[in-house]
DNA sequence: ATTGACAATTGGTTGGACCAACCGATAACC
DNA sequence: GGTTATCGGTTGGTCCAACCAATTGTCAAT
């Protein structure tokens, strides 16, 4: 169940471990294509003292890479930098925004992946949510809508609601893609681009309450509709990045 | 771009490293139930003791866990276990099938998403392949009729088309996800349920020659239905594992 | 030209030591 | 009595130095 959260207005202080800060090093540079798909890593040695870091903790990175998928560690031969087709979905944020750059191309790729799997999440949701999952779609109805609270605080139970709407379709594997959309909303990328848009959390109102109005009067196709549109309504956000990116380069 | 493979008659020697079959295990136990989430992992020293390995191996191991969502880590705290709602995708293979017990409802859910999923590729495909992409849909359904292979190596060649079939939408998104679902498709629980059911691989022939005539007619709407039974069919194997099962529980 | 043994390279594992964050218990304080 | 400050034990994070094991290329023997 998704529960409201404190409005963030601050940042964690990204007390970072070695390991974490040299494997984002290390994975920027293969996004980067700094290390190209076949080719392989200096030896950990020789990287441990690049990064002046022992290889104990050059290791913990690269077991981090070859989670993500980025690269292939084999004993004796050295670690492989894999194609990023192979790679894990968790890159994704990363693929989109690294080392200051926004990938526009790969916006547009996520979201045309997002938008019909979400509808399609809408669907089971309308067909299978149980009365408690109303009530707390109300609750964050009530967040998004008070505008005494933070505006970051207010985007977060937007994003409540996809996970919601997820919960409503009684599907782990759509909870699970649920949350992993709603973290990549989370990540710096989309922060900045919400920044840059001024956009208000409020936009999103009208479609909520539709979507409450029709499942109280048990009309499910009007309550399909209207969570769609709540559905492109954030995907929109996602859209705008590269209109607002347009912007800022012209002007 | 997918090319197709040797025969795999023989299985790789699992030549594992220390640290893989500890996270293997952990992992179960955690995908068991064995220890639930928002309980605490043992210490690191407990841990590497129970096991048998230096402390080294075991963090290597965490890490792993760490890098699945499975585990959060803290500094001073010890390693909580997360919801599984929480994990990567990366772990579902494992939830449909561990400790030599298959988890019916996963499948279900799995599919449940899968479908709609690939049935909104297949319509991204067949509006946008390129030539040299038809070529190698030949060669792959060369592949799949020729009875003379291996079976496994046929089913290879179907999964193949998966992959390739992403690689026409020429959205990297699409073709990490076809990437995974074929990785999924590869797994130990899903070899298995192919072998239980006999399935043979040249059923998913005749969708494949009606999508490449009717490609070769330029008729996008037959090639997308055609390819969209063809994704049915694929979908079928994984669902025909639950049929499998209660054959199996009730003979 | 092929094969086989060897050696250099590179990742895998170990043991032990110390640092740093966390947290609960205890003590000091109001 | 209740609150706050402090301290120490527990636990993860990092480092070091050494050795094991797989891979690959080299070179000699056939």
């Amino acid at each position: 169940m998704a529960t409201p959260r404190r409005p963030a207005a601050f940042r964690p202080p990204a007390r970072r471990r070695l390991h974490e800060s040299v494997a984002e090093q290390l994975r920027d540079a293969i996004l980067d294509g700094r290390f190209r798909a076949g080719e392989k890593l200096p030896p950990e040695r020789e990287l441990a003292a690049e990064f002046e870091v022992n290889r104990t903790s050059l290791r913990e990175a690269i077991k981090v890479l070859e989670g993500l998928g980025l690269v292939r560690v084999r004993q004796g031969d050295g670690a492989t930098v894999r194609p990023l087709t192979e790679a894990s979905l968790s890159v994704l944020p990363f693929m989109i925004h690294h080392d200051g750059r926004t990938d526009v191309q790969a916006v547009a790729d996520v979201t045309e992946v997002l938008m019909p799997l979400f509808f399609e999440m809408a669907r089971l949701a309308v067909e299978r949510y149980r009365p408690a999952q109303l009530a707390a779609l109300r609750a964050l109805r009530a967040v998004v809508a008070d505008a005494a609270l933070a505006r970051e605080a207010r985007f977060e139970a937007v994003r409540q609601v996809l996970e919601l709407v997820s919960d409503m379709t009684a599907n782990r594997v759509w909870q699970m893609l649920a949350r992993k959309t709603a973290a990549f909303l989370r990540s710096e990328p989309m922060r900045q681009a919400r920044h840059d848009l001024r956009r208000d959390p409020g936009h999103s109102l009208p479609t909520i309450d539709r979507c409450l109005a029709a499942l109280d009067a048990r009309r499910p196709e009007d309550a399909l509709a209207a969570l769609r549109e709540f559905i492109a309504g954030v995907g929109d956000v996602i859209l705008d990045m590269r209109g607002a990116r347009r912007r800022r380069a012209a002007s």
